[in-house]
RNA sequence: GCGGGUGUAGCUCAGUGGUAGAGCACUGGCUUCCCAAGCCAGUCGUCGUGAGUUCGAUCCUCAUCACCCGCUCCA
């Protein structure tokens, strides 16, 4: 299977999807660059993502599965926040750990955790405990990139590139109510970059330091917040499967007990058997938690800590006062109906827009068998892309390079580029040959001007996977093909 | 971060201590009425990067970067 894995990664390279960041200068760890297909196949997947949670949502009515109407709204704010954002998200105090390596067992140890691990050397013992342990010195970790504000900015000025997009979301759930009329239960979806220094950036894209995230935080009352928790699950999965994602190879799977994050009453994934892991074995697409209200109470009273009784707290600091102060406004939601005011319950689904792109490349990755003109079987390189990701819709190719079929051809093609379709065209070599460089690329179907259209002004539409022709007057493809991609 | 492997044309690879080759691809032309076709012509290389040894390094040595595999990590 590594083998298959590295025919994806050869063809996103030799086909312009993705590429390996700085490339001349040698790469970089951890960081991707999307080609000229590979910038359609992603926008593809957010714009489907985008279309299903905000452009297409109707507020009012109530989707199948869904405990009632709601309202969907989108975002798009900073990648630098203030620090205290993340001071009071956790992320300031998680993502800074300070480790320590064992050079005599390979170990690498959190600080505040050695006296509490055992020496891989001798159980019993603690970490440097033993005769042959070898500790380095502690070594910070930063996960967050930091940066500096301002020309001139010291140590002051830090700040942190954003590990994810979901606090932007909570920042600004006060200016999406007090401004939208939106009414709880309400969504609001945003998509953009988040950066991370992952330790071991590896599996081509999969873990990369630098990747772009799609993510949504549905505010509702405490009472409903499960079954909305329920739902978001399930349509999550569905649209996975929607778009072409085998059954077979796409899991939802619920955290045990245990897996669960300190503020989480329950957490799926959505995951996916990528070609790079062992068999039975999955990767995380997506994550739905019920994150309660965790994080519309951190950034009222500061960062928040369970305490013995099980209860989420203020953090103190060794001064007995917050240790990561909140924002101190009021984040509560009035119900005029009710007359109730509660802190809505948040439920997030976290998707990451380059791991859904990489699943769908494997997913679409096929090889079979198909007669050349002599009748005999020639090895073939698909990508079965859904036709609403697929970077090219179409292919409009003259049969010879004569007889007036090029000028045909082009004219098609400029129909399909008014119509906001996107089209190729391309007169060069043997029609085979340019129907398998369209079928390595996922192009779902290629038109044929051939010598018939001169005579009755009908091409021949051929469907990538299965191969099958037919005949459509020219000047009805346009609307058939438009109609396949909304279908 | 540790251990192992890899790095030569766009791709797949060959090769030698005396400054590089094949097939495919690509470009142009002719031919070609449906699935990687034929003929002719043509383009393409800091041999990952840097340093050392040497009269001379793509080849030997060291370092470094990237990718792959295993371990570790994965909020």
């Amino acid at each position: 299977m590594e083998n298959q894995m590295e025919k994806i990664v050869a063809l996103c390279k030799r086909r312009g999807f993705i590429f390996q960041s700085s490339e001349i200068y040698g790469g970089l760890n951890g960081f991707w660059d999307y080609g000229p297909l590979g910038v359609e196949l992603k926008r593809n997947v957010k714009d489907a993502w985008w279309r299903d949670m905000i452009t297409m949502h109707d507020e009012f009515s109530v989707p199948p599965g869904a405990p009632q109407s709601f309202s969907m709204v989108g975002l798009d704010c900073s990648i630098i926040m203030h620090p205290q954002v993340w001071k009071c998200s956790g992320h300031y105090d998680l993502f800074h750990d300070f480790m320590v390596d064992c050079k005599a067992c390979n170990a690498r140890f959190r600080v505040d955790h050695v006296k509490s691990s055992e020496c891989p050397l001798k159980p019993s013992k603690h970490p440097g405990e033993h005769d042959k342990c070898q500790l380095t010195e502690p070594r910070e970790f930063n996960l967050m990139f930091k940066t500096t504000l301002g020309a001139l900015g010291g140590a002051e000025d830090v700040a942190f590139m954003r590990p994810e997009t979901a606090q932007g979301m909570f920042v600004n759930f006060k200016n999406v109510v007090d401004t939208t009329r939106v009414k709880v239960p309400f969504g609001i979806a945003q998509a953009g970059k988040s950066f991370r220094n992952e330790i071991t950036p590896r599996n081509f894209t999969f873990r990369s330091r630098e990747f772009e995230q799609m993510e949504m935080e549905f505010f509702c009352h405490p009472s409903q917040s499960y079954e909305w928790y329920k739902y978001w699950r399930d349509r999550r999965y569905a649209w996975y499967l929607k778009l072409g994602l085998s059954s077979e190879k796409l899991q939802l799977r619920d955290h045990a007990k245990d897996e669960l994050s300190h503020y989480s009453v329950g957490t799926a994934d959505v995951e996916y058997a990528f070609p790079f892991l062992e068999a039975g074995e999955f990767g995380e697409l997506e994550g739905i938690a019920h994150r309660g209200d965790f994080d519309l109470r951190s950034h009222m009273e500061g960062k928040l800590v369970k305490n013995d009784a099980g209860q989420l707290v203020v953090e103190q600091g060794p001064d007995g006062k917050p240790r990561h102060p909140g924002s101190g406004k009021d984040l509560s939601y009035f119900d005029d109906q009710t007359r109730e005011r509660f802190i809505p319950h948040v439920i997030e689904p976290a998707a990451g827009a380059d791991r859904a792109t990489l699943a769908f490349i494997c997913e679409a990755y096929t090889e079979d068998r198909q007669p050349d003109e002599k009748g005999e079987l020639q090895e073939r390189i698909l990508m079965k892309f859904h036709p609403k990701l697929a970077p090219i819709k179409v292919a409009i190719l003259p049969l010879v390079k004569k007889d007036g079929m090029p000028e045909v051809g082009l004219n098609l093609y400029r129909e399909f580029k008014a119509a906001g379709i996107p089209a190729y065209f391309d007169q060069q070599a043997a029609i085979g040959k340019r129907y398998r460089r369209q079928d390595e690329i996922g192009t779902p179907w290629c038109i044929t001007v051939d010598g018939q259209t001169l005579q009755d002004q009908t091409v021949t539409i051929r469907d990538r996977d299965s191969l099958q022709q037919w005949r459509a007057p020219v000047n009805k493809v346009v609307d058939e093909i438009a109609a396949k991609l909304r279908g």
